[in-house]
DNA sequence: ATGAAAGCGCTAACAT
DNA sequence: ATGTTAGCGCTTTCAT
């Protein structure tokens, strides 16, 4: 197919090795067969194998980036950081979604594994951690890690979902629901432990009833609206675990000509790009996805560069409410 | 590192081409042995490198996709379906976006090469394919070819402006304006001529004053919106290249209180996913964005395993008018 | 400065 | 059914 270094050193008479010192800047190679080499290289079009290369050096100039779902823009704005980062600094990222399938998940680290990519930064939902770490690469978790010879990065939901709740008690608002994900994930029970936190501060209890699980999606904040209003318990407020199903909460509120914030308040999570869009203008928790997105690929990265220097790290960002429209301005 | 087929070899005493026969269920292994090797692949936590292996075979089962944003949800979208349709034949997808620069465009085409994938898909926006075909793998572009030995999947960028604006014309709208991106985008020139199609149809004439350019940004929509109303030139529909425009123009008519759809009729393009959320319901030229991704991947993945046999095709899609709320209904 | 040779981990053609 | 051998295209010692 494509040239070889052996078909240009036989083109022009020389050893193999002599080509490869040239091709990749090395020294040993006069200036004028340097050139020679660079130029017949050219001519005949070569392009390095990076299998081939990558076969002798153990390093394939790949990361892996695996997360549940990529209908989550969430998920893809910190995917964006992630490859920018990793492409100035010479790395190809592979993207793989695996629908919240833990099967699925460690098939894509195995094949990842088969592949010899260089790292992985992971969002998983697994508990178990050391699978990572046998893997003998390095690792970057989006969640807490459970191992201290793992580095991970997350942001804090606790405190996150707490200072949501804070604000909407602070608005006023009598009877707050909370709208969330399934129960297994990690990201559920920080929030709604939050979320309890902050009203048992306010010597409220949860109201069971108020609290309606489902999935990522607006469709699901409707159908968790539509529910909460059939127990007819009286609700005047919503914290959703994210932004898409605020969406939905949003809807159906509308829908009931409820008067947003004065008579129903709403936040969301995630500060997704469509949050602050016009005609939505939602109250949300934005988590620093760009930060994560550099921060992991850059210590992924410092990672493999120097496994030995570089300490593992366990980085947890603070959350930032944005208010926008869908809660009172105090 | 992990253990090589070699190892495996020595601990059982026989030759590594066994091993390899077995791991990759080939015959001419006794069913003895091969579960030997399969145990002790097991106990050894043997993992197959991809690269060597690659090497040998010339495939990396790998492709990439090559757009210009992922920021553009329409992207994600096909990058989605792409993703998953190539997982299920076995194949890895890497996933490239250049900002809308050639230069980088070409760096990244050149670095997969190196990579050797074993097929590209690909949203080019250079006129010139001959440098695609040079690559000697399969190609599937995102645009129209310029060539016939150069597969092809796009949509008619010309018919659906074109039915977007009989709509708008249709639903009684007198003054349309056309809200756009930058002129060098072929995208642009053909929904400009679909466009100005209709009209004609209608005899009416392009009012250049009603003709505004920028990104794909709803900042940018909104900021030609302003534009256009400085001019002075009364306008009461906006056909735009994309849904990020519409939303930025949505948000603007929105502000200056005109009704809509009474008195102001907006068509967005792509069926962005928001598009058809509750608080948006915005009027949209759809493509089907799921087909494309699926259609793209399968034939290259086709052309990938039987390059003689599988024809190349230049497949044209059409869009699809879906009517929301920010047109009347007729 | 250049060449010779070994070997990365694997597959595959050819013995036996 | 199993073993032997020869590469795939490259980097990297070690000679010269």
């Amino acid at each position: 197919m494509s040239a070889t270094i052996k078909d240009i050193a036989r083109e022009l008479g020389i050893t193999h090795s002599s080509v490869s010192r040239a091709l990749n800047g090395k020294p040993g190679v006069s200036p004028a067969l340097r050139r020679k080499i660079l130029e017949t290289a050219r001519q005949m079009g070569y392009t390095p194998n990076a299998m081939a290369r990558g076969l002798v050096t153990r390093q394939s100039m790949t990361i892996a980036f695996i997360v549940p779902d990529f209908a989550n823009p969430f998920f893809v704005e910190i995917a964006h950081a992630v490859n920018s980062t990793a492409s100035a600094r010479g790395f190809t990222t592979i993207m793989c979604d695996n629908q919240w399938d833990h099967e699925e998940e460690l098939k894509q680290i195995r094949l990842m594994a088969e592949k010899r990519v260089d790292g992985i930064i992971i969002k998983s939902f697994g508990e178990d951690d050391s699978y990572l770490v046998d893997l003998g690469i390095p690792v970057v978790k989006l969640n807490p890690a459970t191992r201290t010879d793992l580095s991970s990065i997350d942001v804090d939901n606790v405190l996150g979902a707490f200072l949501a709740t804070e604000h909407l008690i602070q608005c006023g608002y009598q009877h707050i629901a909370f709208i969330g994900s399934h129960t297994d994930a990690k990201t559920f029970a920080d929030r709604f432990e939050g979320f309890t936190k902050a009203l048992s501060r306010h010597d409220r209890a949860v109201d069971e009833r108020l609290v309606c699980q489902g999935e990522y999606t607006h469709e699901s904040g409707a159908r968790c609206y539509d529910q909460l209003l059939a127990t007819g318990v009286p609700f005047d407020a919503a914290l959703c675990e994210n932004d898409m199903i605020a969406l939905g909460v949003y809807d159906r509120a509308m829908r009931d000509k409820r008067k947003i914030p004065e008579a129903f308040g709403l936040v969301g999570y995630d500060d997704m790009f469509f949050a602050g869009l016009p005609m939505t203008q939602l109250t949300t928790m934005a988590q620093p996805k760009q930060k994560i997105g550099v921060k992991a690929a850059n210590l992924l990265l410092d990672l493999i560069a120097d496994p030995e220097k570089t300490k593992h790290r366990n980085i947890v960002y603070k959350p930032e409410l944005i208010i926008r429209k869908t809660t009172k301005t105090l």
